[in-house]
Order: C-alpha cells, then structure tokens, then sequence
DNA sequence: AAGAAACAATATATATATAAACAATATATA
DNA sequence: TATATATTGTTTATATATATATTGTTTCTT
C-alpha cells in the first residue's frame, strides 16, 4: 500500500526521490513501533533490546562493551547512553565496571538477570523479524541491503558548497 | 559500505532478515540526522520542516489541516502535535484557528513568516533529496518503494498467537 | 431525545535523540 | 618532558515519541 494512501495524503508527492526517501524513513518507524508493541511486555523497550543484544553478541558476555563502543553501535550518542544505561542499572539488566586499563572508561556486562531475559526473548525476536521480513525473499532482501548502502554512501558525501566551506576554514 | 563495518561489529549478523531491518532502520537514522543538519541553521528541526510541508501540500495554504489530519499523516500521535504545534506557533511559522465545523477541533495554518521560510528553504531541500537518492537510479527507487511497501504490509500482519488473543476477548 | 460510543485536543509520565559544555584522563607531538 | 589535542563519561537544555488518562464535543443508537 502506498505511503500516500497510508497516511491519507490528498495530492501524491512530486518527486519520486523524495518518495523513496519517505518511505524508508516511514517503513523504519513502523518497525519500530512494531518492535516496541512485542517488547513493552517484557519490560524493554527497542533501545534497550538492542544494546542487550549487543552485549550478548558483539562481545564475550563476561567481557561486556564500554559506554563508547556502545554508543558507536548504536547510533545514540554518549549523553544519551549515560541514562539508558542508568535505567537498565536500575532494572538489573546490566552493570557498569571500571576498566581496568583506562580510568575514564566503563565496561557494561548483562547481568544474569538480563541474561536470563534476553535467552527467553530473543528466539521469539528471530521467529518474528522472519516473519515480517519474509515480505521479501532472500535474494531481495540483499538487494534491499545494498541498495540502503548506497544511499547511506551518498548522504555522508560532502556537496560541492560545503567543502568550499571546509576549504575556507582550513585557509 | 556494510552496516556491520559501519557500527564496528566484531561478528556478523546471524540472520540476513534482521541485517535487512536494522539496515532500513539505520539507513532511516542516517537520512533524520542529515536533515537535521541540514536544516538547523535555519531554525527549524526535521519534523517541523515537514509539518511545514504537509501544510503547504496537502491543504490550500489557506485551509490548512487540522491537528489530528497532521497527526496521521506524519506518524506522530496526537499527544505529541500539541506541544509540537505550540513551539511552532511560539516561533511564528504556523497559527491554531478554531474549526468552523467541529468546536473540538483546531485548524493549523502557515504564516506568512512559515511560508516565506518554508519557500526559501524547499528548493535547497529537493535538491539535496535528489542528490542523496541518486545513488539509486529512478527504476531502483521504484523498487525500493516497491520493497518497503511489503515489508510494512507485513508488519501489520497478526500472528496467529494475536488471532487467536483478539477472538478469545470477543467470546 | 437520552445515553453510549467515538473523537479532538490536552496533560502527564517516561524514554529516547541531539547539541553543547565540562571534568578527568589519555595520547600525541614538539 | 611539557604542552596541545583527543577521548570518556556526565550534565544540561531542548525536541520528539509513546502510552495513558481526562475534558469537551460530536455522532450513533435506541
């Protein structure tokens, strides 16, 4: 169903460019939203799942991730880990150590509270992001992924006024 | 580049189906954060430009749309227009004006302040959409579209399990 | 017409996002 | 080695998101 059907617009949008880029951004909250109705009753929201999953998978368990590799993973920033991880502290889902090779640094572990949870959450997250992504098959999602890519190459690709500027400061 | 690489994992994702969704959902992050950029240095964030928009094109400027027509066609709710139109009329670019028709309702209109800054920015902003979006040729924009269509279509897909919760609360 | 149900906007509480500024610590470099 | 620079985490301020509850208003049903 179209994006300007879905959100009742009155006139279709001009450019076809712009449509695209609607639609990912479209399709990206309604994912989310969907990942936040399957988590609320577990007590996560998507951004917490996430980082969990991170701990789990990109990392020994025991070794855990620092707030900066986190950050860096997640695309939130570092003001904002500080909370997130406050309130999983809060919950009992992770724990911050000091690093021992560098004193600015936390690392953030499961703990097995969040463990336990994430083992019992995680084949049901797996079972229904096939499922929805089953809209596409295999050979199209790698073409999804490959075309989000490029797009993704071309917005951090300077236009032409902003290296003038850059060039500017630099003189 | 690979959203892997990108975000510095250590291990690759075990299921292309969930690399599939966190590419549409960082592609989507990726794309907010540009235009965030792009239009901070005329004061206005991603969302209200966009607010903007639908006022310009979706209404006569001179009707406007009123708050729940806006909330459905951006995907914010209801709860959050209020405070969002609030910063926007404090800012001068739009105004609230009583629904002839409906007492609880308000209709939002553009001043002419929002509609002169919405005229001098949206060129530079089709603009650089159609710069971005060129990574992929027009055929690949269609499809795309095409992709993230089935994928919401999806989305909205009951499970069984959901099914079978909705008709026991009907019994 | 009276009551029930639906709807529009608002208020409140919580959880992200983002930028900007800061203190403590680490690293690079002259 | 002394200093400049960069990094880590924190704090603060502002702007979205989401759910839930509430107030007025409208519409549907009977």
């Amino acid at each position: 169903m179209s994006l300007e059907y879905e959100l009742r617009f009155k006139k279709p949008l001009a450019m076809l460019a712009h449509e695209a880029l609607l639609n990912t951004y479209y399709t990206a909250s309604c994912l989310r939203k969907k990942a936040g109705d399957f988590l609320r009753p577990f007590g996560l929201t998507d951004v917490q799942f996430n980082l969990m999953m991170l701990l789990q998978h990109q990392s020994g368990t025991r070794e855990g991730l620092s707030q900066a590799q986190l950050s860096n993973m997640m695309l939130v920033n570092r003001a904002n880990i500080t909370s997130l991880i406050d309130r999983m502290e809060k919950a009992d889902f992770v724990i911050r150590t000091p690093a021992p090779s560098d004193r600015r640094s936390n690392i953030v572990k499961l703990t097995s509270r969040g463990k336990r949870l994430l083992d019992q959450i995680e084949p049901l997250y797996a079972k229904e992001v096939k499922r929805i992504m089953a809209a596409l098959k295999q050979a199209e999602q790698k073409i999804l992924i490959a075309m989000l890519e490029k797009i993704r190459s071309n917005i951090t690709e300077q236009s032409a006024q902003q290296v003038r500027d850059l060039s500017a400061v630099r003189v």
